[in-house]
DNA sequence: CTGAAAGCGCTAACAC
DNA sequence: GTGTTAGCGCTTTCAG
């Protein structure tokens, strides 16, 4: 109203933004800024209807306040970042579920990356995540075992920590070298040694793995698998012609299922351990195609246990991860929230024998 | 490692936070503030030697910019948000993928949140979104279509308004009566027509439509089945027995379909427009549990044709949407990007019909 | 109970 | 080219 005296002739600084602030409220509810932020922000020592005041101008003027700078004060809304690499793959949304509930609880938001593989892709996400201030990064999924990884999960990690920020594994296990960083993991090993066994328990011997690649998980899970196997007297190792290498994608896995299953009747293998329930749907796809019968000619297991649509025939046999409770974990961890365990939880698993698996057809091979 | 002067003994203010700042870094550089601030941003009319200085500091001491104080300045980072009922719901992240591309390009943020369908959930998220200044919100998904929901709506834009953000709407249609709001949709209403006549053109008359509500989704996808029916003469309205009402989740689909299909053979429909895939996957495995062989004694159509599985047996005919170009679309409108259409495009669909089509048995229905 | 002032970390307009 | 200064919008000491 009172045209406020002309400021001193010397102006500088930047250029105003627009949108409503809290300098605004108080003027129009009479009071200094202060008082203004602390009747918003619920003060108690604010006098009753001077809070009134300043909460009706701040409705009025359709007032929002500015987290960024609130923030800035080291009060604002907490963030967490939920990094991984596709929207797409399957254990994704499970996890993401539980990350979101423990958000929400503490009020802080959810950020999503999606790396697609790329590691620079996925530094870029780390330093943007770093320049703006979030609280905890959830790296989720499975990594590559090489130098490389490590060095880049290194780089991740101090970047992060000179911001404060914290950085989780989530869904893989405990990265030697890289001291500092918790980990949620599960037993992947001990998911493929019970479906493995399961298949042994059935009378197969002449058993695949499917999907071996030199990450943690078809890594992991292909020592249980070797596990298994060696207590019943079969070594076998990366090069063995059952174990066989393939990502777990389309492209990569359909070419080798089929060469796999198009073996002589007494090299082709009786069961598949799959390293995903996804390789094992197209493992059935493709057996179907070439005229096997399921579980007759094969028996099959795959991992994740996550198929909402139980519509395939027959019920595939699989490992139950419980990626709701990694997420929750993982999210108490990267917001520095109290926990149960120690930074490097692995969550147990359980196998869920299904239909996909019966006892080979030739029961000779289950003679030895 | 001079000890400065003594402040002046007034001291106020609130605590400083940890971390390196460019203070520090100009300090270590020999440089004033502003000019590293030039260096690190790149500026030209910074001199070689100092902009080399300056960025080793930076280097040294491990500065990451506070890109919250960046954004106050507004020359942060942007970020975009997604907001969706469901991280699980199907299309999620086919969309995700489309719009996480776009913010990747622009190097914007991307933010999520599933409101598990709580209005209250969603009002909370909205209004975080806002204080946090978030550049735009992409609602995804089907909404209601009631009173309660404009209302809302009207509330998340004017909130999202006063703070310069934009809100858009992702796959659902114009909202009537919320002026002002950009509509990212898809033809629903053709597709389901298209499916629709599909069965009809096949020899069906006895044609149910499976999981009928009152959200925009499932009542656009009946009027396009209502618009075929009527071609050949049907009138169907929501009241109609063939007209299957549910939402689509296991738990409400599973014991409608089960009624459905255990009618007696006259009344039993000898096909099914399903509002989802996930619908249709619900009835393959009841009707297979029943009895009933697929195609021969149903045939069936789904929506969406997002099975990256197609596992199934047969495989499901269904109308494809182009998610992903959609979400990319929502995610240029939300960061006011220039697009090639206008604020409420309609992306077309397409029919794939599979195996899931066949002739009705029952010759006598075909003949009227 | 309220206000004045300091300062979070950064950028930019203005001098020199 | 570089330093000075003002200020983004908020919170919080300190003084009354």
């Amino acid at each position: 109203m009172t045209q406020s005296a002309t400021p001193p002739s010397v102006t500088s600084g930047p250029r105003a933004s627009g949108g409503v602030t809290m300098k605004d409220v108080a003027r129009r509810a009479g009071v200094s800024v202060s008082t203004a932020s602390r009747a918003l922000a619920g003060n108690p020592r604010i006098g009753k209807d001077t809070r009134a005041r300043v909460e009706q101008a701040a409705r009025e003027l359709n007032y929002v306040v500015n987290g960024l700078a609130q923030s800035m004060m080291g009060v604002g809304t907490k963030t967490l970042a939920f990094v991984t690499t596709a929207f797409l793959a399957e254990p994704f949304a499970h996890i993401a579920q539980g990350v979101d509930q423990v958000a929400k609880q503490h009020n802080a938001m959810l950020l999503m990356n999606a790396t697609r593989n790329d590691p620079q892709a996925a530094r870029t996400a780390i330093s943007t995540l770093a320049r703006q201030r979030t609280t905890g990064v959830l790296l989720v999924g499975s990594r590559s075992m090489d130098e490389a990884c490590l060095e880049r999960f290194t780089h991740y990690r101090d970047t992060l920590a000179a911001v404060h920020a914290t950085l989780v594994l989530c869904g893989s296990p405990r990265m030697p070298g890289l001291d500092g960083v918790p980990s949620v993991s599960y037993d992947q090993r001990r998911g493929a040694y019970l479906a493995t066994s399961a298949l042994l328990d059935a009378g197969h011997r002449r058993i695949a793995f499917l999907g071996y690649e030199e990450r943690t998980t078809a890594h992991e899970r292909f020592l249980g698998f070797q596990d298994a196997m060696r207590e019943h007297g079969r070594m076998t190792d990366v090069d063995d012609p059952l174990v066989v290498r393939s990502a777990n994608v389309i492209n990569d896995l359909d070419p080798t299922i089929r060469t796999l299953l198009t073996h002589d009747d007494d090299r082709r293998p009786t069961a598949l351990v799959c390293v995903t329930d996804f390789a094992a749907y197209r493992v059935y796809r493709i057996a179907r195609s070439l005229g096997l019968r399921l579980p007759d000619d094969l028996s099959v297991t795959g991992f994740d246990d996550l198929s909402t649509d139980d519509t395939v025939t027959p019920p595939l046999s699989s490992v139950s991860v419980p990626y709701e409770r990694i997420g929750d974990y993982a999210a108490r961890l990267a917001l520095r929230l109290p926990v149960d365990q120690d930074e490097h939880p692995v969550f147990p698993v359980t196998f869920i024998p299904r239909e996909s698996i019966t006892a080979p057809r030739d029961s000779f091979s289950s003679r030895h």
